[in-house]
DNA sequence: TTTCCATCTTTACACTGTCAGGATTGTGCC
DNA sequence: GGCACAATCCTGACAGTGTAAAGATGGAAA
């Protein structure tokens, strides 16, 4: 933005390149994804990112970690304003994994629905667990114990987002966010555990 | 596989590079999915394809329309095979709708999680419109009314589905085909509309 | 048989990711 | 301060990709 051409050196041009990929995944799509593409709205040569990232597979990898890790930023803002009860705390999380879905459908898109980035990642594999392990324990909190229970928390508030970040559920095309919530509240209020 | 030389006009290329081309998305997966690849599978020249499909994107519409049909075909086999009254069609429907993620994961992300197909195509938005109504039917049936009725049993069976394909819910991965789908029974019950 | 047209091939071009080698700049050591 | 070294970035090249244009082939209608 405010770099003066001075091309060798600026000093965070890592971070210049995920900011860049992200920006383009959100423009052009996953499918379209350029590695050229970054490097020029960056304002650095093409072979520029493999220094940083090795190929294109290591720049998608580290941005689906900083990814995961704002995915779980998305659901914990839900959470701090909901209700301290687990039941609500576990709702709260849904409606957030749908905000993340919604803001960032092409972010979501890499974190689920890609092999691109390399899951055997070390800072990948941390941040995705991370995920995780704050929805194992908030179906645990809530009363959860089966494998079912965790399933059902899960793949609905995964089908919600999904479905709703690539439009399908058209019947919710016309709802404004408040209704959206409430229908979201609505369904995950049926697949929360009950002692 | 018994063709003999005859490199012109050799009648329905048509449906054998829609073959090749589900063969390639199989083995390659969707982002290493390559038009020149599904040629040379096909024994035929690279641009070939475009007199049948236009471009590549229209390949891959033609065969996700093709996909939309077989999805909702898997959902009906389960549905033969279930008890008749309308809540145990819908839970079998949930399992096919899983079957078919599970036994065709590539195809199964053409459909929902990539933007390739051309989704304004009329072969394609019939199939998918398709399978669309009979979800629509089958909940309705059983006494769904609501909006968050429908999506309940959607995202859920859709979450499912997707999570799974991706092998992400580890808790599953030691289980047996029967101990899964009496998780998924176990599950799609919990979202089954209840008069 | 002759003409026409759908089908397929060949050729060419721009774009992509990746590699090798060269240019530039900061840094530790004397 | 001056110098070798390493980190960083650029240039150039290559194989592979999708797509368009133009030519070759063979079936079908006249």
């Amino acid at each position: 933005m405010s770099d003066e051409p001075k091309p060798y050196h600026h000093g965070d041009l890592r971070a210049v390149l995920l900011h860049a990929a992200e920006a383009e995944l959100a423009e052009r799509g996953i499918e379209a994804f350029s590695l050229r593409s970054v490097a020029k709205r960056a304002g650095v040569s093409h072979a520029a990112p493999a220094h940083h990232f090795g190929d294109a597979g290591g720049l998608l990898t580290a941005l689906a970690a900083q990814g995961f890790q704002q995915f779980l930023a998305a659901q914990m803002a839900r959470e701090a304003v909901a209700p301290p009860d687990p039941p609500a705390q576990l709702v709260a999380a849904g409606l957030g994994y749908v905000d993340f879905a919604l803001e960032r459908p092409a972010l979501f898109r890499l974190l689920f629905g890609s092999s691109r980035p390399e899951y055997g990642n070390a800072d990948l594999l941390r941040a995705a667990e991370a995920a995780y392990l704050h929805l194992v324990h908030l179906v645990q909190a809530a009363g959860g114990r089966t494998v079912a229970d965790e399933a059902a928390v899960w793949a609905t508030a995964h089908g919600l987002a999904d479905l709703l970040a690539a439009g399908r559920l058209r019947s919710v095309g016309s709802f404004s966010a408040v209704e959206r919530d409430a229908m979201i509240r609505g369904v995950m209020e049926r697949v929360v555990p009950r002692p």
